[in-house]
DNA sequence: TTGTTATTTCTATATTTCTAGAAATATGAA
DNA sequence: TTCATATTTCTAGAAATATAGAAATAACAA
């Protein structure tokens, strides 16, 4: 990952409507979530709705499945992973920020 | 740390010119750095740079002191880790999204 | 006090992002 | 094909963020 794909990811996750749905995504695991679903547990506009998610598949934080007539969205925890480790590694220099704590992502 | 604080370090980090500022002041250590080196260092305004600092201290990832006519500024790495903690547990059940790796973050 | 350096505030403009209704498109069922 | 459901695209206005010149403020030195 480098730097401009960390800050796309960053924005992805900054937004309030969006953090939730990838909390969402996270706890309905690999099975994930249809739109339409997202969009009535959280109550926002399926349009609204679509352009946060449009730029949570940009951001690689979210993919995307077709299963009939439902598009399947679910959490890509590598991704999200590799953010937070482009984060520890490349603005605290390792576990530089973390003492005497080490790192999960060595 | 709370959600809207979490967002608030997230926005912060997730800005070109500001993600920059936080990897000097990491290199720089506690010392830190005055805002004027900093603007010489990624050529940028010192209004322009103001208003990216204003936003890293009001998210708490920086910290800033007078040393006469100098303000020192320094990351703040505990506001860093809250807020890496914060996106592991909150937004990733524990270490739900590394799998076999544990966290940093215990 | 006067001057110099460092930073912030004021201000305005430019740009980007957010929101969501309406229309269009895609899929599958009857 | 016709209909219902699911999602995306189009569009436009609203809101937020970014940029930076100029003026104001703060600290210290001479």
């Amino acid at each position: 990952m480098n730097k401009s794909e960390a800050i796309q990811a960053l924005t992805a996750l900054a937004h309030d409507t969006r953090l939730d749905v990838f909390r969402l995504l996270v706890e309905a695991g690999p099975e994930g979530l249809a739109i339409g679903n997202i969009g009535e547990m959280l109550d926002v506009p399926a349009a609204t709705l679509n352009h946060h998610m449009t730029l949570m598949k940009q951001a690689g934080l979210v993919k995307c499945m077709r299963a009939g007539r439902k598009l399947i969205h679910s959490a890509d925890y590598d991704r999200m992973d590799a953010m937070l480790s482009y984060l520890t590694k490349n603005c605290c220099q390792g576990s530089a920020c973390f003492p005497g704590k080490g790192s999960a992502h060595d």
